[in-house]
This record gives structure tokens, sequence and C-alpha cells, in this order.
DNA sequence: GTCTATACTTCGATAGAC
DNA sequence: GTCTATCGAAGTATAGAC
């Protein structure tokens, strides 16, 4: 027989409330914080809303990821056609949370499948996305020493590990870091 | 009344082998499958022998990041004082194994206060001796670009971010990049 | 759409026998 | 040094009343 069980719809405002929770959970404390019980008394609810909206905990972690990853595509787009494309890219790149998030999200993938596919899936759509930004560049000498996605691989892999060593109390070498990717930010789209 | 609960010695066998256990189950299934219970299943042992010799899981997590540390302090050490050092430490960063290790403990430090302290103490002192390492380089032009941290700092980042992104699945520009640090290594230490 | 109630599993941790 | 036995807490998930 079936399973009557019923579930509810996406356009909800509780389950909205239910993954805003999730996300603040997983951003301060990390994913194994992310749990039913948690996640409702964060939000306010009884934990057993949180398998009405999502079947799983791997539905409520792909739905969780699947609208950050929504929302930080329309952000980069947004990035991508301002007047400083490289600028606001770097400042994206280092959002504090946004890459903490990125940051759980990978480890979680380490023993969730379906979260791993979805993140791949993602991270290729961006790094196409910012190599567009630098491929746009006026090719003068010193954007065409590397091809235009190695600009954004060394871009994510900077700020990723500048942020997380930040989140984990590091900062040696960072200042004189950060003082040579202002420098290159400033070659590349000096007004 | 005080506790009369023992506690088993640092030399013992068996404690080694819950900790290789630990690191096993950590590399592979990331930190949240790093229980008593499934360690103790790993080693063939019960898992009361892992609060035998662990006061507390924050215990073991901290005795596994010591011992790890050790080890890879001394393989640095080997790594700086071989013929070509920039090539052993880009080696050293680029194993699987040592970076996904890092990634789950970096996460596991977002909830576990006594992680995040040791693992800080650790970067510090691993990003110094890489510093150093570029240090002693012959200061030609090319080296003198940067300071010796900005290039420890970015062979860092590089790395870890590559590995990371491998374990999941991302491959987008990695070739490309690989090869531009190909060529630094090879530059900088010529033949 | 939200609640109560509940089944079942796994967890960390401890006491005490052998 | 390792075992059996056991606690209470927390986890996922489901059924059914309101």
């Amino acid at each position: 027989m079936a399973s009557v069980r019923r579930f509810g719809l996406e356009s909800s405002e509780t389950r909205a409330s239910l993954l805003d929770a999730a996300e603040q959970l997983m951003c301060e404390e990390g994913y194994a914080a992310v749990t039913s019980r948690r996640i409702a008394s964060q939000a306010g609810l009884k934990p057993q809303l949180v398998h009405y909206y999502f079947r799983t905990m791997d539905d409520l972690f792909l739905a969780m990821l699947r609208r950050r990853t929504e929302h930080n595509r329309e952000r980069l787009t947004r990035a991508l056609a301002s007047s400083k494309p490289l600028r606001a890219l770097w400042e994206m790149n280092t959002d504090p949370q946004g890459t903490a998030l990125i940051m759980e999200f990978s480890a979680l993938a380490n023993h969730r499948k379906a979260i791993r596919a979805e993140i791949a899936r993602y991270a290729g759509q961006l790094r196409a996305m910012q190599a567009e930004a630098f491929a746009r560049l006026p090719a003068d000498d010193r954007v065409g020493t590397h091809a235009p996605v190695v600009w954004s691989m060394l871009m994510t892999s900077i700020s990723r590990i500048l942020v997380m060593e930040q989140a984990l109390g590091i900062s040696g070498g960072h200042a004189e870091t950060l003082a040579l990717v202002e420098r290159y930010l400033c070659e590349f789209e000096s007004r």
C-alpha cells in the first residue's frame, strides 16, 4: 500500500522560515547542528513540521542548497553587470556567511551523495561565469599572463582560504595577501 | 566525592588503533561519522574502550589533531631539508587525505572551541615554516615580486581548493592552474 | 497546516564485574 | 585492560487527531 503521508507546498512561508533557521544554524554551528529538533526550536515551531515540509533531511539540505544557489547566481549576475565586476566579484567571494555555508556544504557532501552532485553542478556554473568576467577585460599584458579560468580559480582559492582562516582565528600573511589582491584589482579595473 | 573512573595510558597500542580508526572514519565519511560506537566497530573493539582512553569526544578529537600535527610537522621539516623543498612542499599540500582531514577539522572547529584554538596554533606554525622555505630561495626577480609569507599563502590556497574540489567532482580550470603551478615550481627550482 | 503521541535508532557517558 | 549492563538525551521519521 502506498503511503498516505502528506507534504507542504514550496510556496509556504513556514517552509521558508524553516529554511532560514536551518541556514542560520549551519552558518553558526556547522552542519551537524542542523537537526529537525534544533531547526524547529530556532524557528519557534514543532520538529514534526520539518518532516511535513521535507520528506527527509537529505531533501532539506538539497532545498537549502538550491535556494542559496539561486540567490547567489542572481547576485553574481548583478555583480558581473556592474561597472567594476572584478571588485564586486571579490566582495561577493569574501562574504563570510556565504563562504561558511559553502564550506559546510562541501564537508556535508563528503557523506551525502545528493549534495555532492548538486555542489559540483553549481560550482561548475559559477566558475564559468566568473571566467567570463575575466575574459571580457581589455587584454593588456597583465591580464594575458593567465587564462581567464585560471584567474577565476585564483580568486576563488584566495578568498575562500582567507575567509575560512579568519573564522578560525588565523591571520598570518593575510594583510600582505589582501594588499596583493588590492593591487591587482586596481590594475585590472583602474578607472 | 571525586570520580574513581580510570583511564588508559598514551603509550597503549589499543589507544593508537582507536585513533587510526577515528582518522579513517573522519577521512572517508566526515567528522559526523566519528562516534564512539563507529570507531570501536571499525577497530574491532567495544565502544566503551573509547571512553576508557579518552575522557570525552573532545579529548579524542584533540588527540587526533595533535598526533596528526606532530606527524605533519616532521614531514614538513624533512620536506624543507630536501633538495627541492618547494616541490616537496607542493606534494605534501596536495595530499588528498591530509587535506580532507584539515577540512574536516576546520568544519569541526565551528562548534568545538578547543579544536579551534589548536588548529589556529598549528596553522600559524605551518605558515611560518613554509614562508621560511620561500625566504631561503635565491632572490631573483620572480621570487622577489611577493613576500615569502604571500607565496606560502598562495600555495596553501591553491592546493587546498584544488584537492577539495577534486574530491567533490569539480575540475573546471584545474588543468590550467596545475600547469601554472608547475611552471613556477620549475622556475623557482630549475631542474 | 499544525498538533500530540510515539516507534525506533544512535549517541555520549558511567558503574562495576572479570 | 576489557567486558556487560545501563542511563538519559537526542536523532529521524510516521500516524492520526484537530
